[in-house]
DNA sequence: CTAATATTTAGCAAAATTGCTAAATGAAAG
DNA sequence: CTTTCATTTAGCAATTTTGCTAAATATTAG
């Protein structure tokens, strides 16, 4: 791996960064736990955000490390809670950078 | 089906196109197709669009008809040709609307 | 009509995703 | 140290997605 110039590999890790965060936006259920974070002002434990959902507690989880990994969220260790937190920036500028080739340049 | 007032069975269509859109882009070679489209003027032929795929020129067209149920492109056929166009402002304005939501309102 | 061109649909196999239940981890309370 | 609480990981079956090749469709050219 890496056998590139850095250039290259930056927009390569660069693309990857971005399939990422589309691919945790494809499922309605984690844009879901998204719009509930930032709902609730941002930080919520996963037992709090596991209880708005129908699915069972092991498959949020699992919808949270897709977006943990993703970059969209992060948690902190509270004792023997998870504080998941929105990672708002983020989110928002991944998404307008790639939206923004998009946007009527006449306007 | 359609048993639901008409604000819930509309709000749930708006979902499900969401839903659609989010789908369409969690694809690279789609998302790439959209930038190829933006990138030569917003219209281009099938076979255009596939010759600069790597993929098969069927899995092309099926990308392709992800994109067109999803409402992000559109053709118009000409002769034998079919010449997909970008559906430009519905692209922005539905990532927008949702996106809009996780936009920092201190700005 | 026949051949060639542009593109799609059919149908299949491989891979990825989803959701579940059961078991595991790790911190805290008794 | 044993139990309890909060949460995750493991492992499996069902479904969906992807990509391929082969066959079909439709339009134009000869």
């Amino acid at each position: 791996m890496s056998d590139l110039p850095p250039a290259k590999r930056d927009a390569k890790a660069e693309l990857e960064s971005q399939q990422q965060v589309f691919h945790a936006l494809s499922h309605p259920a984690r844009r879901q736990i998204l719009q509930v974070l930032r709902f609730r002002g941002g930080s919520m434990t996963a037992g709090q955000i596991a209880a708005r959902f129908s699915c069972s507690w092991p498959t949020t989880t699992r919808h949270l490390n897709i977006l943990r990994k993703a970059g969209l969220v992060a948690f902190e260790l509270e004792g023997r809670e998870r504080h998941y937190k929105l990672e708002l920036d983020y989110l928002a500028n991944t998404v307008d950078s790639w939206l923004n080739c998009f946007r009527d340049s006449k306007a």
